[in-house]
DNA sequence: TGAATTTATTTAACATGATAAGTATTATAG
DNA sequence: CTATAATACTTATCATGTTAAATAAATTCA
């Protein structure tokens, strides 16, 4: 069999946690989750979306993302409001202080990001960003 | 700001889960989860080792550990073994059971491995592992 | 039209992720 | 030696992951 360590979701998994750990306290400090984070910055891509678009946009699982949304609300991040032509999806938006947040997190994160960038090279990290899409569309492709 | 689809944890993810998704049923079958499975082929590959050990080479942070072990255990698929010189680290292993459940899974799972392998091509297949390895060594390097 | 299906979201239940705190054992300094 | 610190693991708590089932609104079709 193939060596354990040669497992490539282990290694995908690993080369995420090796970046997260590099945003996650950040976000602790702001009282944030990654996930959550996530999610308020696909609304900033969005600028308004229903729960399904959002769940995509945010890759999260429905069930995660209903909890996510409720707890988001009750801190008055996002905000509600009923779509007219179908009443099963509510356009989700954030509040103005979900978006005073983000402007307060966003280019914190993006400083964090680019010394990943510095350390590892921007050729290397699109080298790596062509790759994990590829990999991406070829498994869906034949799912 | 960067584009919110050009994430590389989010990528890292998506990559991930679009692996993750063709195995999960799989084991799901067998009545294991991705984590459990994880530990298993840990200990086929050490060959027993104490819980620090088991979480490095699965992946898995220690509560987590804890958890999966206690229920390992409760299925009698692994054993713990006390260590005479140092009582506060007992062997974990695998049982004969465990072992046999190994051993019907593990190659099910190389075959769906594989169906990847041709989909996406050795080749790139490597290039990607190669880089995942940088890209988790040089931010390492530099914690 | 109205019963049956489909779609969108939520709830439920169990497992894991993440952080902090607790416990027991071993190592170390004085 | 022994009080103290360090190590290994477990518990506790809250948040999310995963699957199945439930709910409710919209769509389809007889």
């Amino acid at each position: 069999m193939r060596d354990f360590k040669h497992s490539l979701p282990m290694e995908l998994m690993r080369a995420r946690e090796a970046a997260m750990s590099r945003f996650r306290p950040m976000l602790r400090d702001h009282g944030l989750t990654e996930q959550q984070w996530r999610v308020i910055r696909a609304l900033v891509d969005a600028g308004g979306a229903d729960v399904g678009e959002l769940a995509r946009k945010s890759c999260l699982l429905a069930p995660s993302l209903t909890r996510i949304l409720q707890h988001l609300e009750s801190k008055s991040l996002i905000k509600r409001t009923q779509n007219s032509t179908d009443n099963r999806r509510a356009i989700i938006s954030l509040t103005a202080r979900g978006r005073r947040l983000f402007n307060k997190i966003g280019p914190r994160l993006e400083s964090l990001y680019s010394v990943i960038e510095d350390e590892f090279g921007i050729e290397r990290l699109e080298a790596l960003y062509t790759l994990l899409a590829e990999f991406y569309e070829t498994l869906q492709a034949n799912r």
